[in-house]
DNA sequence: CATGAATGAGCGTTCATTCAT
DNA sequence: AATGAATGAACGCTCATTCAT
């Protein structure tokens, strides 16, 4: 969902690729397991078995360093959540963008955790704008994606921007919601949480609902197949 | 829905009481205009006008400070969303709180970003520790609420901590979903998103859910009467 | 054996004496308990169950205050150390010189931990100049003793100066040896320290010195007298 | 005298074992001009002409800096204690201790004013629990070194641990008393306190005494050989 | 490319001292 | 005579960034 400008510095050789993904990476677990206002250039350094001026060789200022992190996470979250195969309709496309936000949050909560992080605590300017538009434009999408469903009869009606605002908060919410939850646990929860956004989307009676039922019971009862 | 000790130090004398809460509200100001990073003592006492040092003398350290900074907003937060008044029945009451909690915001946007700020990006333990249990204590009044709504049959089947997480991360999206959003407009805001949650939580065909309907569409005609 | 300069102000109202007593013990008992370092106003005032400023207002300076402290203190060290009723002979005196101290140190040890602290410490220029003066005033009281006592014939010869120097520095170190000894072991000690000095400064085979011995025998025996 | 653990970081670059000295022997002479309590980082950075950061930079703390302080002067002391060359037996030992610190402290003033100062002024519990270790150990040395010379009958009767604390606090004093004294001045204190302290220590009679004294008294007629 | 020593600004905190009350 | 709120300088320490090597 971020808006790409790769543009920026095309030209970039192999090694010095490979640092700045080595430098981003222990960047994000230093922000995940040190938090973000200790996740200073000698600490993420340390990590990653360098010295710290070689981050201001390759990245211009720690905003370029911080801004890097954002798009890194924020990528494989849409990957993540844009699944793959294909979709059958509007409300299993909804379940599936939300339980697989969960899914990925339960399998990098690392990741995840630097994505909050940076977001919540990054005072600067240009690490706040990207933010923002990352936000601006997760939220566009999510409205869009709604406005359609709408359009389909799928959607009930209702402002489809309020429903996106929320829909973004309680993915927020996710990560910390997950602390101390195991892994059965966290899918019972992506469950959940798609269930309640798909049902307070959907409008009554809609044979995509009914089908998407049947489906995630198939999928549940294999899973857990102890049942008779 | 902040846990209280206020015997910390029963005895304060006025003009020192007077002095804790300029420095409080210029902590507030600072934290929600420049940031929780960019809030240093030096920053906060220019704005209170004061000298840095000054800050000192009446917080033991900065976790005092942005602890009472936490606690005043919580609290005012908290009488928010209690609101006044008689309640019907728990749709009205969680129509209450979300609205409630809405309007705080937009009446108040400073309070609730620096309450944000903090619950983010401070990273000392003591603070931490308190936002955690604010944040516990404030998840486990919903569930306890939502439960009670479903036993009376009010509320529908479903497991309430999901739907208390869920409330909980949406009302955290608020404040940056306020912002740019003229009064009336939040208004609205308040409005819908409260009705979102009614919906999600009420049982179908509840008495109270059509009694709640008739009463908003009163308020609101009054409020907007310029339809024919 | 400080050197007095009590015409600093003569004129004192009774109150205003009393306030700078207890503003120096407080302070004594601050030093003594938590170190020079740690001696700063507002702790004194805690003590002293006063405000900082009132420091202030009695002493025009620190300094003065801390001036006031080795005074004070030197003062009632000289006292102890001078004893009271008649002296035989030097090599008696010097018996009581050493053994009276000991025996202060023990009985009032926040006194004498102070006073170290103080003249170890003490940064300032004016209190610098104070303990200088009283270790060069104390050193040359010894030398004149020791001297006479060798023009009489009780002590044997030797500079006496170095002597002295040696002396002024063994009693420094008294206060740090006695910690941890309870009150019998620090009699021992006395004993033991004003033997040891007795011995290298009498001349040997001195009429004093056996004299001394009986006295002293008779003296154990009746604080001890479990002998048969 | 101090117990030694070097293995704390046993890997140091050459330039940064430089560095670590050039500190640690500005903040000796600071310490030693200008008092403990003046020995900031500023003004050790001065000193040395470095940016104060840079001290941080090469010592975690500044306990860090003052342990090394502690460290390199009292190994430095030890050496000039332990000396050179045979030795003939316990009094000739006693001799050599004692004349080696007088004669390092005339020639190495700044170091061992510093170690006084710090011993004395520094307030932070690892320092003290250094210099208290220091202590211990420099007294249990002491005093075993004592016993054994009286198990081998050059030394008289006595408690060897009062004599040992007696010692130890009449070489505190030294750098005091050797203040103002010249080159040779220095010598003859160094003479005379050493005799002083053989004189008390030894057994009456001992051979041992008699050859120190014919040697002493060689070296010093070959010193100054003005008289006829 | 890479190092790591070095800088200088900024941080929270302490303190003797002042002064309106 | 006494208070205690207030100041401003100094403290130890951290940090992104620079640069000689």
């Amino acid at each position: 969902m971020q808006p790409g400008n790769d543009a920026d510095r095309p030209q970039r050789s192999f090694v010095e690729a490979a640092r700045r993904t080595q430098i981003v990476e222990a960047a994000i677990a230093t922000i995940a397991e040190e938090g973000y206002a200790r996740a200073s250039f000698v600490r993420i350094a340390k990590r990653a078995s360098i010295s710290p001026g070689l981050i201001s060789y390759h990245f211009t200022a720690k905003d370029e360093l911080i801004t890097e992190v954002l798009r890194t996470v924020a990528q494989r979250l849409d990957r993540a959540m844009a699944g793959s195969g294909e979709v059958a309709g509007y409300t299993e496309a909804l379940h599936r963008i939300v339980s697989g936000y969960v899914r990925h949050c339960a399998a990098h909560p690392l990741e995840v955790r630097a994505l909050q992080e940076v977001r919540a605590a990054a005072a600067s300017p240009g690490v706040q704008r990207l933010v923002a538009e990352q936000r601006r434009s997760g939220i566009e999408q999510l409205t869009a994606f709604l406005a359609e469903g709408q359009a389909e009869g799928e959607f009930r009606a209702g402002d489809p921007a309020v429903f996106a605002d929320t829909l973004w908060a309680a993915m927020h919410g996710v990560p910390s919601n997950l602390q101390g939850r195991t892994g059965p646990e966290s899918e019972a929860y992506a469950a959940e949480l798609a269930w309640l956004f798909v049902h307070a989307a959907a409008a009554p009676g809609t044979a995509a609902l009914r089908r998407l039922q049947r489906t995630e019971r198939r999928r549940t009862s294999e899973a857990a197949p102890e049942r008779p």
